[in-house]
DNA sequence: AAGAAAAATGTTACCGATAACATAAAAAAG
DNA sequence: CTTTTTTATGTTATCGGTAACATTTTTCTT
């Protein structure tokens, strides 16, 4: 393997210092144009530029960003790491990712790695402090103290940091009250998993919600329903085989737009025709729901739009310090056919 | 912001030298026990570990490889990239993220980037050779030189590399020998963009099977279709408008599974039952696959584990240099509704 | 043309870790 | 109780840049 020329060579081979030479690079204006010009061409010669962790090692920065979310494959922190990225190239960053799979425990070796990695910021995305260990607030407050910290998360953060909210009010609000203006009266909720914070908050709001609206709290319309299809379609039968069909809801709204998928599958299989039989909507708003059939009305919380914003706050934290406050983008409610708007159906 | 306890730091506090620190870091068996205890406790109360600049510059090496890929929100690649990341970290590596968007251009800027950054090795995905500069070759060959390259690419490539390619053969001649079993005879093919090598590549290996199974070519079968679903939708019209109705295939092959998403939906537009009068074949297999409706039989081309074997190999190959050869990761079929071959259809 | 001011370039310590080499301390041998 | 061997620890150059400061060269005054 090569090794790359390093700023001794290009000095040596111009004929010049090395200060010359980071003065030519970083287009410092007090050099002589004959002398820019000579060091320019031994530059061009061998494509040089300067070494990153030279230049790492030097600042006390990396110039990077890291991306904590518990998996990538997941569509919506897909959209979040996809913006990340883009927001933090426009600014010369790149991004560092790290997963940390279901759990989402953010444990005090995530946080040494990253102070480690000298890290100019971190965005940790989705619920992260369910994880049981106590210390966890400890460990990103320590964090806090090495580097900004930005959070997209449904939750409440106790710690001081740029803190992105999904729309938790919208995100139960304008399901409900589409549903209630369709005619809909017996809503369900198959959400995640009950004793994870963005379910139970999620799960809360829209309880809120029918009881603002009026509506029935049925118990039994308050269902586990993990995060993917294969959960949805088994939370769909579990709650519908347990209720006598005359109790069943009419309408079902969902953790996301995977377990919506789950879920229509589900029922069409037990020979119900949607949207007629049975309102449905998703949350996320994914590239998909345009594509099923019926084609899935959902929440939009915009996660790009959250994502871009986190970072550029990371990015103006590193200069100014001690930028702590909360920003929320407004979720919207994507009308498409599976609660029957579109053909002006009316529940009664 | 508050400064990283460095190596100095822990020697002058546990009154050893910089050496004796090291030595304990890196667990060298050379420390008598008292000493080792007590350094040992120092680097706890300070939480201390090596900075990566640091050793990143001593070393000349970035334990990170470089992934660049056209776009993560694209799922094909997503999932390339999960797979890759869980590999490299698996080997206590990162994963520095490049997209180039779509066109796919390797620029020199890009090649002086990875050496800059010092990459451990970089992994290419997707058609990367498409754009027009012809020191495209020149630039790949000189990156070759500075670190091991890896390509997860349907084309051949001439660069001496890790060269995981799809399983192009099988890609092809899986979905029409099925169609062929099922009864069909009139089968078309819906593909990316047809001035791309991975289509002319795929519609070339499309129509040598059709040649194969003796079964008719007709041009007007072979449409590029673009990789998205609108494409589809739109591609599927224009195919199917511009032939009598006696002339329609009774089978589309697409190039992804997006593009059969619109296919999909722009067929049920047009009234047609699937998969009665129109069977479809996707590739990639994505989550989604099981829950269209019909749920769709898709081409796989193991990308996870094509992925997997690029960065295995690509650590390999940073110890041993000159590791240059091809794998093929063969591709299977995965049989579900959209053929109608799980209620014995058979079309004559 | 001498001196002052401005511009161009050079010198060097530092960033934080590592490892080859040197030295000191402890253990074994005679 | 030396001397030799082994083991433990310290010293220092190095990786490739950067920037403060020092020095040299050029330009401008008078």
């Amino acid at each position: 393997m090569n090794r790359k020329a390093t700023i001794y060579d290009i000095a040596r081979e111009a004929g010049v210092s090395t200060a010359t030479v980071t003065r030519v690079v970083r287009k410092d204006p007090h050099v002589k144009e004959a002398t820019r010009l000579k060091v320019q061409q031994v530059i061009d010669a061998h494509a040089y530029t300067p070494s990153m962790s030279a230049q790492n090692l030097e600042s006390g920065r990396s110039r990077a960003l890291a991306v904590v979310l518990p998996v990538i494959s997941n569509l919506y922190f897909n959209r979040i790491l996809d913006a990340a990225y883009w927001e933090a190239d426009k600014n010369g960053c790149s991004i560092r990712l790290f997963q940390t799979m279901e759990n989402q425990a953010i444990s005090a070796e995530l946080v040494n790695e990253l102070i480690r990695c000298r890290m100019d910021g971190v965005l940790f995305a989705g619920s992260i402090w369910s994880a049981d260990r106590g210390d966890l607030n400890t460990a990103l407050e320590k964090l806090g103290k090495y580097m900004p910290v930005a959070t997209i998360c449904p939750q409440d953060v106790s710690l001081e940091c740029i803190c992105i909210q999904s729309d938790l009010v919208n995100c139960s609000r304008l399901p409900v009250r589409h549903l209630h203006t369709l005619g809909h009266r017996r809503i369900a909720f198959l959400g995640g998993s009950m004793h994870s914070k963005d379910t139970s908050r999620r799960g809360a709001g829209f309880l809120e919600q029918l009881r603002v609206m009026d509506l029935p709290d049925d118990p039994a319309y308050h269902v586990d329903a993990g995060y993917d299809m294969e959960s949805g379609e088994r939370a769909v039968l579990r709650m519908l085989s347990g209720l006598d069909s005359s109790r069943w809801p009419t309408a079902i709204v969902t953790f996301n737009d995977l377990v919506a998928l789950g879920v229509i599958k589900q029922l069409k299989k037990m020979g119900l025709s949607l949207p007629r039989d049975m309102a449905i909507i998703g949350c996320d708003n994914q590239f998909f729901c345009a594509y099923t059939d019926p084609a899935l009305t959902s929440v939009d919380l915009h996660p790009e739009e959250m994502a871009q914003s986190a970072v550029r706050e990371l990015l103006l934290a590193r200069e100014s310090s001690s930028r702590s406050f909360a920003i929320v983008r407004e979720a919207t409610l994507v009308v498409r056919e599976s609660c029957g708007a579109h053909f002006g159906f009316r529940r009664l």
